[in-house]
DNA sequence: CTCTTTTTTGAATGTTCATTCAAGATATCT
DNA sequence: AGATATCTTGAATGAACATTCAAAAAAGAG
């Protein structure tokens, strides 16, 4: 009989943001009341618990991203480049070092995945999905004749993603740009082959 | 002029699966005293504190790992039997499920590297130092003539090592132990083209 | 054996944590 | 306008946290 005040979509994305910044463990209620604006009560009316705010800004932060996937292929004339698009904005988000621009899927399958069911079939859940998009990216890919080989579009997913994590992880560990570049290149190419 | 009464490796390798398990920050101190049979005081007269103690364990983990990834290639005929061994040593883990089987050093990566500046340098470090290892590898494939294509070796060991971190964090999400090897051989023949 | 130095013990410390709750506010429905 | 249901507020709660410390034990030096 009453709406909430605060705005869904504003609070889960600054969530995200805390969540990204220091990881699940290490965001404390605080810092999320900060990030919010939202007093635990409220938090906690509509969420839960820090578990089930985490768990509606990995829907938020999914639908967000996949629909940025999806204007990144739009934006280019064919699959092919979108592809090749989609993997430069990954570099750079790479690059810039900002943790806000992580993968928060990611990181949440590093951190939580193992050790909570729910978080884990959410988590697999979404995976399923970008893979089945890119998926569908390769299929287009193979009728505008882009593809070389005679991989499956759904093997060229499975390794597309398990590349893309690798950068991701990779890039923490070693941050210069034109290594990062290279490897995303060479995986382009690995990926088209 | 007294020295410490435990092992200290039987240590360290009781706290390095006490961090595999939960991860760094939801590890207590108490779990590390249960897991170490070390009482508070001697943690932090030996390791000064709970930070240092995982770097200490991230150490012990790497020399472990280390003399692990030698005997691998040790114990077969050519070097790139020894490759294909490793990456089935590496899906068996992936598969197993088992938190202690994971990699140390790629769960700190992903969850305090970006945090810790001194965590940050060591496990950059140790990344290096095993891309170097695997650079010495694709170099004596190389010789063997076991290889195609003319990527350098240093390229094919990022390319590796990048593919080993995104098979690690994709077997999290996708458990089905026929993908996770299928993508390991593909992951083989694309580093070795 | 005694002195010195270091480790071990484990209770105590003060902080920070996630969560709760009762009181107050406000939107919507009749 | 009044009733009702829901959200908001923010202080309170108790548990769990990393760390400290003083006292006891023990090892080696002289």
């Amino acid at each position: 009989m009453r709406s909430a005040a605060f705005d869904r979509e504003q609070v889960l994305r600054a969530a995200m943001n805390a969540f990204m910044e220091k990881g699940y463990n290490k965001t404390s209620m605080q810092d999320l009341k900060r990030a919010t604006n939202l007093h635990p009560g409220s938090i906690y009316c509509a969420f839960e618990n820090k578990k089930g705010l985490l768990l509606a800004a990995l829907e938020q932060y999914n639908q967000d991203r996949t629909a940025e996937l999806k204007d990144i292929f739009a934006a280019q004339n064919s699959t092919k480049c979108g592809l090749k698009a989609y993997l430069d904005s990954i570099v750079s988000e790479c690059i810039s070092g900002d943790p806000t621009q992580a993968c928060l899927s990611q990181k949440a399958i590093n951190e939580i995945a193992q050790q909570d069911d729910e978080a884990q079939s959410v988590l697999s859940n979404q995976c399923i999905l970008w893979q089945s998009f890119m998926c569908e990216v390769f299929g287009q890919i193979a009728q505008e004749g882009g593809l070389i080989g005679s991989r499956s579009a759904e093997q060229r997913a499975q390794s597309l993603i398990v590349g893309i994590y690798g950068l991701r992880t990779y890039s923490q560990a070693q941050k210069d740009p034109t290594v990062i570049s290279a490897i995303a290149r060479q995986l382009l190419s690995d990926v088209c082959k």
